[in-house]
DNA sequence: GTCTATATTAAGATAGAC
DNA sequence: GTCTATCTTAATATAGAC
């Protein structure tokens, strides 16, 4: 692929994944997508084979990165603090680079068809290795006791929701948002 | 209405909002829900008169009790960690009492076609009360110097999302919840 | 209160011309 | 790579019988 232009085949999943964002996946149509493109919805199947596959292809892409991010961190040798912030800056960055496809990871997973089970495998794996972390900050020492779901549904919602939220406030540094999402986070917690 | 028996309109209403937390407003079909309810899709427009209507009531329905909820906490004569842990009571106490209710709150308002100004409206009122609570906290020195916007982001998203959550922790005491989301959203940023 | 039958509109997708 | 034309299916909703 070029640098500097999309192939029309990327062009159609960003602007998919913007229109999902807005209305959601069952709400978009091939026509709207089309329309927005400047072509007619026909013209959409020179470059893709159907509207479940866009759907995939944005979904499963951004879970695959989320993936390869964690797996790294876990096997980072670091302690429970520093692991929880890379999971922060992790979600931020990836966040900021695509929010409209987590709004789609976030919100349409469901109807993903012979994809749902994959998806559904990495993001326990995701869920699974980001408790993990939280276990050994417990054991260790550097994570009060508190009560274990509580804090990681609290945490991974934040992050999760980030799409909400991050392309409004341009504002507001990359660096700057990830100091201040961990203290607020993190810093009731810490020991 | 009678005390234990729902109208058949509110049967309607809450097999309507369980459907549209799982698949989302636009991909429930009339016939999906009358087919719920052991009867045919014309039968249900005895009942009600649109599918647009039943996503109105589902949700400007909860979206006016949260309104009356912060009007009354914000008129109490109580300090910033009280009024922050009444509004993440009424969360609690509200989600609830109907998780469904809320995902549709918080996945479909956009859905809304008559009333969509209204329900922003009351949404927008909410943030700016909310806001306001966490202003005068740290005006008054209750709560740390951090930063307003990712706060107020990071709270009203972990208790806007708990329709996911809490149906499935049946085992969590409702006060048991308030203290441990209390604890985890607020330690950190009390002085 | 529910049914069958149906009107109307719009969806995803394909064929074949240019 | 895009178009027009079209197939097929399914959506919301109404009319009128029981």
């Amino acid at each position: 692929m070029k640098l500097s232009t999309l192939s029309r085949k990327q062009e159609i999943y960003k602007t998919a994944a913007r229109l999902f964002k807005e209305k959601g996946y069952s709400a978009v149509t091939m026509r709207d997508l089309a329309a927005e493109m400047g072509i007619k919805a026909a013209s959409l199947y020179n470059h893709i084979s159907s509207k479940q596959q866009i759907l995939s292809e944005i979904i499963l892409d951004i879970a695959t990165q989320f993936t390869s991010g964690i797996d790294a961190i876990t096997g980072q040798e670091t302690n429970t603090l520093a692991k929880l912030k890379a999971v922060i800056a992790q979600h931020i960055t990836l966040t900021a680079d695509n929010p409209y496809g987590m709004a789609a990871l976030n919100n349409d997973w469901m109807h993903l068809e012979g994809k749902l089970d994959h998806y559904l495998d990495l993001r326990n794996r995701y869920e699974k290795k980001f408790r993990d972390i939280i276990l050994e900050g417990k054991e260790s020492g550097e994570l009060k006791d508190v009560n274990t779901e509580i804090l990681v549904y609290s945490i991974l919602t934040t992050l999760r929701n980030l799409y909400l939220w991050i392309p409004k406030k341009g504002e507001l540094k990359k660096d700057e948002l990830i100091e201040g999402l961990s203290i607020i986070l993190l810093q009731g917690v810490e020991s």
